[in-house]
DNA sequence: CTCAGTGTTCAGTG
DNA sequence: TCACTGAACACTGA
């Protein structure tokens, strides 16, 4: 699920149903891997009893503020989700519109009660989530590692020609760099380049000043979006390259009939429309 | 059975 | 130092 705009209905979700309660229950499931170096049982004394103040987010990465530190951080990998009871996960793929509400779901890595009755469900499928304790959580790594995340603090157009000069990683592989910008993930970064018209093989500081500053408003505009439809998929404008470009079949085309190429770039899968972006 | 995948990290190489 | 590649991580679903 996660990109930025998944990661903010995330957050969101935390500030509806944990922010102002206090966690009077706590299971932890028995995973090392997604509890990295805190630990399940650290990491429920950690929670048990305090009283959430805050959601926070920066990039991928969520964390709360409790009264009490440490606090806990999360990053969902490729396949984390928050849920609560009665949340309808909406599969918003093809025509399946399953909603499951079971409850608790599988796959679950964190199980939060409060003391209005509300619950909250980390759930990690594939593991390559994390859930981590931090002191001060924006000021430790892994978070204070990132770069500007575009929806709290985009560069303004100067700056952000500045960072761009001085790298010369293909503009892909910048866009997909966590320490550069937070938040962007695969379809994001192909998605932005598509609107930008702007080849991905390009490298960074090649890049002319029209382009970067299509590029630049096409982030915040993509991301913004996305964001304001609470990371719905079904509701992203039908414009976008986003609903066309799974599958690598080779008759893939936009919505207004180009063709779509597949290549791989940082080892990862970039859909792209080279009749319009070069 | 095989393989790709909305992510990150690390070793090896140039 | 920078940047790229590929592998690893772990596991589902097509």
């Amino acid at each position: 699920m996660p990109e930025l705009p998944e990661v903010e209905r995330g957050r969101r979700l935390v500030e509806r149903v944990a922010v102002g309660r206090t966690i009077v229950k706590v299971r932890c499931a028995r995973d090392s891997i997604v509890f990295e170096d805190a630990g399940p049982a650290r990491m429920r004394k950690a929670l048990l009893g305090r009283r959430v103040l805050a959601a926070r987010r920066r990039g991928k990465h969520i964390w709360f503020e409790l009264d009490k530190r440490p606090w806990p951080t999360f990053h969902f990998g490729m396949t984390g989700a928050f849920h609560t009871p009665g949340t309808k996960q909406l599969k918003l793929a093809s025509s399946s519109l399953r909603t499951d509400d079971t409850w608790p779901p599988r796959f679950v890595k964190i199980h939060l009660w409060f003391d209005d009755g509300g619950e909250l469900v980390m759930t990690n499928k594939r593991r390559l989530g994390r859930l981590r304790l931090r002191d001060d959580p924006p000021n430790e790594p892994p978070i204070s590692e990132l770069g500007f995340d575009p929806l709290l603090d985009l560069p303004s157009p100067k700056r952000f020609a500045e960072l761009l000069s001085r790298r010369s990683a293909l503009i892909k592989a910048l866009l997909l760099d966590q320490s550069f910008a937070a938040g962007v993930g695969n379809w994001i970064a192909d998605e932005v380049l598509y609107q930008a018209r702007i080849d991905p093989r390009k490298r960074a500081h090649e890049l002319s000043r029209p382009e970067i500053d299509r590029l630049r408003r096409r982030l915040k505009s993509v991301i913004e979006k996305a964001v304001a439809v609470d990371a719905r998929k079904d509701r992203f404008p039908k414009t976008w390259l986003f609903h066309y470009r799974w599958g690598k079949n080779s008759e893939a085309v936009t919505a207004r009939g180009e063709k779509i190429e597949h290549i791989t770039l940082a080892g990862r899968t970039t859909a792209w429309v080279p009749e319009v972006q070069r």
